[in-house]
DNA sequence: CACTTGACCTGTCCGC
DNA sequence: TGCGGACAGGTCAAGT
């Protein structure tokens, strides 16, 4: 569930509360693929290390250590990153929190500061990880990402030319491929085409210019949107403090199906496509656009 | 090659 | 009440 709105937000609340902290340990207590095998000696390459910076780059988390190696992490479905200070522990943490006191039997690796704080990674269903990289390995970690679609830069030709890559396939599985766009997940790519008024079964090559590059305008206020709000909250997700987010009490179309569409008072229902489930309004989204 | 489907996991919910 | 199965969705390997 974790999306790009998801991720920047852990990332701006890691931003204030561990950069220049130093890491005494780094546990994994289950879980080899939350610290793959090959990195055993992860421990003696962070021990002492400073945190110098915390960036989002897609669905990735980057935390860079002061020598020479990022913690990458992706959150994948149910992963949660969780800091908690000296004087928050167990009971007593902010009463919107969605995780009691840590760790908790979802707890997949504990980093430990030399102040005393700690940084839980959670993840129920064990699909996220993280994974240690040396800073020159980076480029090759993120090279097939497409743009990010916040980045003022990025031109609606190239998001165009960027989609029509995928012409002979669905729209929606278009904006779900990474390297076409990089951050959007089913939450957003729903919710950016009911804003754009296009079916996610309809082809790319169906689609005129127009309405692509429409699509992409509402593809940056639906993650707008959903950054202001702190993100989307169904089961599992949090931000750094263990708060939930509120974006879907403002969702559109997802998770609302049989409910009246907001724009024509249409049923929205709910179908599969790319494999996914998907919310639709049949009447005003058409299957041409 | 282009595209689709299944596997990876676990918790939850629904029907019998 | 218990149990099997479907479902949730990010990504990649495997299949068509």
């Amino acid at each position: 569930m974790p999306e790009l709105p998801e991720v920047e937000i852990v990332k701006r609340g890691l931003e204030r509360l561990i950069v220049g902290r130093v890491i005494s340990d780094i546990q994994c207590l289950d879980s080899p693929k939350s610290l793959p095998v090959r990195q055993r000696d992860i421990e003696t390459r962070v021990q002492g290390s400073a945190v110098r910076s915390v960036r989002r780059r897609a669905k990735l988390l980057f935390i860079a250590l002061s020598s020479g190696y990022t913690l990458i992490i992706h959150l994948k479905m149910t992963g949660q990153v969780v800091y908690r200070g000296d004087h928050s522990f167990g009971a007593g943490h902010p009463n919107d929190s969605l995780v009691g006191s840590l760790p908790d039997r979802s707890t997949r690796v504990i980093i430990t500061f030399r102040d005393g704080s700690r940084l839980f990674f959670n993840d129920q269903r064990k699909f996220g990880w993280i994974k240690l990289y040396r800073d020159d390995e980076i480029a090759q970690v993120i090279s097939r990402l497409g743009p990010e679609p916040l980045d003022d830069s990025l031109a609606q030709a190239e998001f165009i030319a960027r989609m029509r890559r995928r012409s002979g396939t669905t729209v929606k599985a278009a904006l779900l491929d990474q390297s076409v766009i990089a951050g959007v997940g089913n939450i957003y790519a729903d919710e950016s085409l009911w804003a754009a008024q296009i079916h996610p079964r309809c082809k790319v090559r169906e689609i005129t210019d127009e309405k692509l590059g429409n699509l992409l305008n509402e593809v940056k206020h639906v993650l707008e949107l959903a950054i202001e709000k702190g993100g989307s909250t169904d089961k599992n997700y949090v931000d750094a403090e263990g708060r939930r987010g509120s974006y879907l009490s403002f969702a559109r179309v997802f998770r609302r199906e049989g409910q009246p569409c907001m724009r024509c008072s249409a049923m929205i229902m709910k179908i599969r496509v790319a494999g996914r489930g998907t919310h639709v309004c049949p009447s005003c989204q058409r299957a041409i656009g």
